[in-house]
DNA sequence: GTGAAAGCGCTAACAT
DNA sequence: ATGTTAGCGCTTTCAC
């Protein structure tokens, strides 16, 4: 690397002051329109780059985001992180990637090394688990702005995105109900997660608009995982061998279950309709190909990043939580259409 | 946020210099023990965190790597992502994301925010392409510490890391040619990919070896998709009816050509035997289950952050080329073994 | 072992 | 419309 060429290389060049220069490259309005050609003209003529580091330091902005997420297997996160990627960009804001993949007991640490670093706010898409909030109670003590995707913390007031699980919920089951279920088994994600909660709110609902009433033997447990949905339905096929549909709170989940459904003889969908929840790429390829749940996952990721921006620049904007809408996209688990 | 503590505030806190604070926080060797002790002691009780900024403006190191990213979709280089970060956390380093997702056209403009930023070096996690060199030559002979994942550059010497493509193809046909295929069909990605050419290579090796005459016809082209893998394989059907086996160069392809071979009434793996490649988690959930070749992916991110940084430290450091071998992974879409 | 001085490359505040 | 002065919070260099 040549030596950097600093703003005031550019000023001696340019026969002005090295202030002027940094008016010129911030777009401030106060500098004749001549000089501010002759400027840009040098600028490009040496290759003047600004330090973002130097700036940083001066001004209290680093326009770099932190971005905490958990697992990109995860096709909601990944997709998220996308639409936020994308949103920060158009907006001259970049992402410090920091991912707890491995060992959530490390995000404190992690947390730490990025407000060492100056981000300006924090954006966490990354599933809410228990008893991690502590920390992150601390940071929004500490002023820092902070959204978080599909993440839910009791108590504060926080900026919060996420999807409308109970109408997803709702959505999923009243397809079923529609083609003439009422034995319907749910395979739901692992408890003490909002969004399995509420997408079972929405079964719920759903069954009680119809009139049927609600079975807690039709509903097992997995872990979001092929593996989890194929033990989940064995179980349940054990349990309830009667039930005619299926709703699975996640794609992988949906497509593990059809592995069990298969190995016991049953028929998709003749004698067992299924709905997932995604739309994850694979679900369109499944065998047969998979009704499922499509969650706007990149607009997710967009909002909470404007909204994120919207807080670093008005650190007391109100807190707001959003909620997007699902949208049910019909394929042959649950009877061509 | 309340008022930053800054290094002189310890220092006037512990009685001492700045640079002693400065000493202590770096661990440098000369400093007491016992003042070693206190600031360290003062430092958590003023809850002191040292800027990364005016670290990077003092000393010309960020300790911030750019990471080059195309799309999140891509099973590949989404785990290559997962390795690098955690290497890169283990060494203090952490990423400053950069997906071109959308256009590519804009790699250069991002690349030039990233150096603005002081990176310490780039990673690229990304496919290469034709005609996107040439401000990728200009990063390299800028000095910039520079090494690619999968990523081949004609010409210029620089690092990459990348998994051996010509014993993965070889591997999936032997596999095939061992349950005593000789009409085996190809679908491929598309043309001009260095994984592409090197997978159909070992594919020839294998064929050559067993002593199977090269038949052409039986090569098809696919995107890397799923639709892209079924269409591929509907025109492999027109064209080579007799196929009794397929090698599909990625799992969604294969997962795609299933579909097609479905709908044409051939029995999986009776009729035709596939092998594809990635092992992406839905394989092994597929129907049936399908036999794939696995790539470490994650050790590929791993090494290349790891050669990254030491390119960093010794700037003169040689560039050398890092295969990685991939993994014959047996399930029942040739024949259960 | 420790401290003082200088400066990294910029922006902020005030002056002109 | 432009220049001057003072930092931002650290590390580097050199002195003691």
């Amino acid at each position: 690397m040549e030596k950097k060429v600093t703003i005031r290389d550019v000023a001696a060049a340019a026969g002005v002051s090295h202030q002027t220069v940094s008016r010129v490259i911030n777009d401030r309005p106060d500098v004749a329109d001549e000089t501010r050609r002759r400027v840009w003209q040098l600028i490009e003529e040496l290759g003047y780059q600004p330090s973002a580091i130097a700036r940083g330091l001066a001004s209290k902005r680093t326009y770099t985001l932190g971005l905490i997420t958990a697992d990109f297997s995860d096709y909601f996160f990944t997709q998220v992180i996308v639409g936020a990627e994308v949103e920060a960009r158009k907006r001259g804001y970049f992402f410090m990637l920091c991912s707890t993949e491995r060992n959530l007991a490390d995000e404190p640490e992690y947390l730490k090394l990025l407000t060492e670093r100056q981000v300006d706010g924090i954006l966490f898409a990354r599933p809410s688990t228990e008893d991690d909030s502590r920390h992150i109670v601390s940071l929004i003590q500490q002023g820092v702005p902070l959204v978080t995707t599909a993440y839910w913390l009791s108590g504060e007031k926080l900026t919060v995105v996420d999807v409308d699980n109970v109408d997803g919920g709702l959505q999923a089951t009243e397809c079923l109900i529609e083609l003439g279920h009422r034995k319907i088994g749910v395979v739901t994600g692992p408890g003490g997660w909002k969004s399995v909660n509420d997408r079972t709110e929405g079964y719920r609902f759903a069954l009680e608009r119809a009139g049927i009433p609600f079975d807690g033997s039709l509903i097992e447990h997995g872990d979001w995982s092929y593996q989890g949905g194929y033990e989940a339905m064995g179980r349940l096929l054990a349990k309830a061998p009667k039930i005619t549909a299926l709703f699975a709170q996640n794609d992988q989940m949906a497509i593990g279950a059809m592995r069990a459904l298969y190995e016991a003889g049953r028929k998709i969908p003749d004698d067992v309709a299924i709905v997932g929840y995604d739309d994850v790429p694979a679900a369109a390829y499944s065998q047969p190909p998979l009704t499922t749940i499509r969650q706007p996952m990149q607009q997710v990721g967009e909002v909470a990043t404007r909204l994120l921006i919207e807080l670093i620049n008005d650190p007391d904007a109100e807190r707001k939580e959003v909620l997007l809408k699902t949208e049910l996209i019909r394929r042959q688990t649950c009877g061509s259409s």
